[in-house]
DNA sequence: ACTTGGTAGACTGTCTACCAAGTGCCATTA
DNA sequence: TAATGGCACTTGGTAGACAGTCTACCAAGT
């Protein structure tokens, strides 16, 4: 996922073209790879990562490698200090509550848009979601609940038709995804009512209504996390477990 | 300016420590090179910018172009097209407004969370630059009024203290620069009767009304953009114009 | 006239090797 | 103990090489 280009795809190509796949560049296969260990913590945080070594981890020259960092520096997954390497950042005390605010923004001003542009089968696809991650929730299946909960939240990102926002909003969900995971507060069925609230505002392209939920309901998160945060002990990186054995839970909100 | 980085200003350093000088990388040069080019015209849109080529240009290696042309690509100046090389970017129809609606969203809530963290210095300093501005508008210094205008809006932004839209607002906003610059509607007066308002509605910490005054502000640039398109003729790219000899006038919204 | 096949040149993606300069660490020294 | 000097390590940048691929063009065949 690139930042902000319009990206290969946004060209208007007849219906039913489709382009052959093209081997990913190197670095793209690097930059994932990153971003996956660090997310699931392979890369703890702080740690100091050699170019070389990664390069050798990962069966490929210093080039893509470098290239690589610099993007991850760029979005602010780790610290490039020149002359010494990159650490995978350490999120400062602050930055979970303002990445949360950025994202209720984006998110909020998403629903407006979504609810403008909101077409019948874009509405039939959010109730089906909705539905969907209502059933994992009383059913108890977490993971299932906070992958629909994510899929809920970038469709109706998408649906904003702003590429912008889409961008934004998905950089800063991976973040909020890493800070915030080890946590793993699922606000559960609460967030459920919210987003059966939220798709009936966009039906109803009632633009206001939606944005206003939608900010309430992102709010809440913050809340929730600023609860967790004085509550509980190890407030950023809990667990360093290594290897974690089974799947990292997921926040649903 | 990166793109999400915390930076290296960001860790708490005691007050009064200056970090010496530090020779910039080149592909951060690079980087500002090509933007500047990029946004004055000389690379046109649509243009092959080929590694080499630029690398002699500017008299670096093929390195540091890679890596500024890579980011110029995550931040959407440039379509890197895999196995043949770099386009600058044309922008598409309808990404000038959704350029612009998303700059809405961001400086709508930079400006909500400027009014929660205002102080009385900081006021005074805004009520100085629209001082400042307003005057220059009278005297008709357009150039002096959209510097002034810039400045107060990234004050703005600076103020919400949440970095995250900082960096997105700052992105925005030199792309909306880029596509609108040829344009160049001066919106004038009115804007600066706005900026009166917006800057006392943040000295009253009035959240709602400050973020309400900013959204209808950065509507109106909206609105006045699709009145020029529909209005005016060359919509986008009006004139080639390979050395402007004059410096290019700015807009002010 | 249109398609097919082939050829040539250009450029990127990646690798390797190398050097200079900066950084952090550690042992030695005052 | 605290400053100093030196050493190993790492990045930043350069140069050159090579394969794969993209574009354009031309020629032959249908």
């Amino acid at each position: 996922m690139t930042t902000i280009s319009a990206g290969p795809d946004s060209s208007a190509d007849s219906p039913g073209v489709r382009h052959v796949k093209r081997p990913t560049p190197l670095r793209e296969s690097v930059y994932e790879a990153l971003t996956e260990m660090i997310i699931d913590g392979t890369l703890e945080r702080g740690r100091h990562l050699v170019e070389v070594e990664l390069a050798g981890m990962l069966g490929v020259s210093r080039q893509p490698v470098r290239e690589a960092l610099q993007r991850l520096n760029n979005e602010g997954w780790v610290d490039l200090r020149p002359g010494f390497g990159a650490m995978v950042h350490v999120p400062a005390e602050d930055e979970v509550d303002q990445l949360l605010a950025a994202r209720a923004a984006l998110e909020s001003e998403s629903a407006r848009l979504a609810a403008r542009h909101a077409t019948k089968e874009a509405v039939a696809q959010l109730k089906e979601l909705c539905k969907v991650g209502t059933a994992f929730q009383e059913s108890g299946d977490i993971d299932g609940a906070v992958r629909t909960n994510g899929e809920l939240h970038s469709m109706i990102t998408e649906m904003s038709g702003n590429r912008f926002l889409v961008d934004f909003a998905g950089q800063v969900d991976r973040r909020v995804r890493w800070y915030y995971t080890p946590v793993a507060p699922v606000r559960g069925a609460a967030s459920w009512r919210e987003h059966a609230r939220l798709v009936k505002a966009i039906s109803e392209a009632d633009e206001d209504k939606a944005a206003q939920i939608m900010r309430e309901h992102t709010e809440h998160t913050r809340t929730a996390y600023h609860e967790l945060q004085s509550g509980g002990g190890a407030p950023i990186q809990p667990a360093p477990e290594k290897k974690p054995a089974t799947r990292r839970r997921r926040t649903t909100d």
